[in-house]
DNA sequence: AAAGGCATGTAAGGTGTTACATGATTGT
DNA sequence: ACAATCATGTAACACCTTACATGCCTTT
């Protein structure tokens, strides 16, 4: 039995504490701070994510400050927590992922180097960026239905310009990690 | 004292209930062929949220085949529901708006058409894009942090294009629509 | 007569938001 | 002494997803 995928924001906080280890503010100080925030930094969301994934084996907390009342935890990841980290960043892209969760994707991107080898990122972009045209050319009909009024159709162009102009960045975004990896390797 | 403002999910179904009456199913249906996907189709959405419409008094649902053990609801926009619809419509884009509710922002734009005047049209875009530009100027700096990895600065460059993008989108329809309506003046 | 689409709905479960509450530490 | 920030958490509520259930109608 394959134990459910977990949230998004869970993702999010893996990822950050694989950086490096973490306390609960201090993740969610991230997302306030950067432009992580959309994946969400109000403590209702954060510590009771923190507990869950404490509780499932994924992350450790050790607590500093000890005879205080009010202890502060800092999270570790575990080898379980390593696993999914990796199990969710790992698939390639596929059209529903481009379709309905771009938010995730790109998270999914900004999390992965250090933790995935360069030929599953090479693939993640070259999926994220056929399936961005696929996805596209998919929906351009909709442009002639002549059930669409003018906004819809300038609300659909607009979706378009977004998926075509990912797509590039995906393609372009694959050229210049390998020029860097060639790069890094020639200085090694 | 003020009502708490509606989920997304049930401004888009008052919104495409406006441009003509249609059942719950019709609705999904909608959700489910055409790009509006992301809105949500399921059945377990749609359908309670129609009920709390009609419960809200935003929406009146006319069963056609009365006798039947499955009846069929058609519901019509109410004069309440119309002015929620407007003051969901109305309100200048805000950076907040930009930063975390960039769909129902296009939503927005999608369904305003014959509902708001000309000049509240002009304003939403305008505003739109002037957010637009804010937010990206205001998180442009984090490109030159150096705690920022390669692959989190790609992440935030795709992200700081889409914003630029959408902003040039935002303007070129505001000339667009003004144009259209000179065009359609002159025709009259 | 069976299959598939029309058409409506409920139940369980998870997740997030907002608002609130508590106490410690640091700077002025 | 006071305010702000550090730091953690809970409770109420709303919402969505998935899965399931029901029955009608049309086509093959």
């Amino acid at each position: 039995m394959v134990s459910r995928p977990l949230a998004t924001l869970a993702y999010a906080l893996l990822g950050l504490i694989q950086r490096a280890p973490l306390s609960g503010y201090a993740l969610m100080k991230t997302f306030q701070t950067t432009p992580m925030r959309q994946y969400s930094g109000s403590p209702g969301a954060v510590y009771p994510a923190l507990r869950k994934l404490e509780r499932g084996g994924l992350i450790r907390g050790v607590v500093e400050r000890q005879r205080s009342l009010r202890p502060r935890r800092v999270y570790c990841l575990t080898s379980r927590g390593r696993e999914a980290l990796r199990r969710w960043l790992a698939p390639p892209v596929t059209v529903e992922d481009v379709a309905l969760r771009e938010r995730e994707l790109m998270l999914r991107f900004a999390l992965m180097d250090g933790v995935l080898p360069p030929s599953q990122i090479d693939r993640f972009l070259t999926t994220m960026s056929e399936s961005l045209d696929g996805y596209a050319t998919s929906i351009e009909p909709f442009l002639d239905a002549r059930s669409m009024s003018t906004h819809a159709r300038l609300a659909l162009e607009s979706g378009l310009e977004g998926l075509r102009g990912r797509a590039a960045w995906a393609r372009r975004a694959e050229q210049q990690l390998r020029t860097t990896r060639r790069r890094g390797r020639k200085r090694s």
